[in-house]
DNA sequence: CGTCATGGTGGTCATTTGTACACCGGCTGG
DNA sequence: CCAGCCGGTGTACAAATGACCACCATGACG
């Protein structure tokens, strides 16, 4: 044969996840035209045969009807907005553009975040949180004793792991060469947020 | 003010996201029939207005032709197989996904990794890589000296930071109560994968 | 060689669906 | 009270597109 037909039909296998993940499922007429085929009716084949085969699932009579079984659907997925340094500050940018939401599987978090923040600083390295890493913050005003929480401390944003005891509230960090902080009645505190996760590139 | 736009017109807004993330971008029949509308031109005008604000775009004649602008498009996805226990002389390259592939935005990752493995054990405290952790991993069967590689010796699989002297090949442990794994001539050993990174749930 | 399966071309048909136009009832402002 | 906008209904048209049919080229196989 001319071509190898089960690298074409996996090629366009690819071709179809990718415009799925773009936002929108291809016609036919596109997969043949990204395929080099003169006529609709090939595509329409490999569609076929790929339905047959369980890859892809098909709405009939449905324009731009290719859907992709749940298993390989992204059907939880979240837009997170990534935060920087939060008071006084030059953007993080360089890696992830800060205006684009990065997304993530919903799955991957027990609390659902709200936003990412990048990690300042290494006060959190025995719990395996290092500087640069993007945590996951959950909004929340509240947090019971022991959580690792968002918080802000006379203006300041630092993550650290709270402790209450006789109505006191500390701030521990996870290095022993940061000192907790204890939280002074009429200071300003405020809890912005639950720790729910994290992800690093390496 | 041209009227409150947040309820009626946010919920059309909310429902083409979430079918925009389910695969296939919804038609203006299903738009009016989500939203109760006897004619599919009541969702038109919608959607138009919506395409006016910025808030959508269209294609225009073609069918389910709503997308989300680039901001707020997820169109660097990945689909990544969760590999779990590896047991001992399993090969990762026949990978059977114990459960549904999670999906990550593909910018989170400065190498693209081909799956994620879930650490076992606290040999790379560290480097902030815990037990339970997903890293991502780049299918490679070489690597430069320093980096953190998932590697198989012997039949077990353990991700460590690889040191290369002499000619010789050493895992070194990110933990002192670890030792540095000296691979001997002869011995069954194969990187399997390069680290890009990681993540966890809080 | 004859037959069949595979993979592609071209064209037709019917449905879906984007686009457009006419119209209506309620609300608001002058 | 009337003009005009807004949001919705109904209808109509045409483009996009899935479904299907007839047919051809090629290679494998008995």
């Amino acid at each position: 044969m001319t071509t190898d037909p089960s690298t074409r039909r996996s090629r366009i296998l690819d071709f179809i996840r990718q415009r799925i993940a773009a936002g929108q499922p291809p016609s036919l007429a596109e997969i043949a035209a990204a395929s080099g085929f003169a006529s609709r009716n090939a595509a329409y084949k490999h569609v076929q045969a790929l339905a047959e085969a369980g890859l892809i699932e098909l709405a009939p009579n449905q324009k731009r009807g290719i859907r992709l079984p749940a298993a390989a659907r992204a059907d939880d997925l979240i837009a997170l907005p990534v935060l920087g340094r939060v008071a006084a500050g030059a953007p993080i940018g360089a890696d992830v553009p800060l205006d684009q939401p990065l997304w993530l599987d919903g799955r991957l978090f027990a609390l659902r975040p709200d936003y990412l923040l990048r990690v300042q600083g290494d006060s959190m390295i025995g719990d395996g949180i290092l500087d640069g890493d993007l945590v996951g913050v959950h909004r929340s005003a509240e947090a019971r004793d022991g959580r690792i929480v968002v918080a802000r401390v006379e203006g300041e944003m630092t993550i650290k792991r709270l402790q209450r005891l006789h109505g006191r509230i500390r701030l521990l960090p996870r290095n022993p060469a940061y000192a907790p902080i204890l939280v002074e009645p009429g200071q300003d505190f405020a809890i912005e947020g639950l720790y729910c996760g994290l992800v690093r590139r390496g």
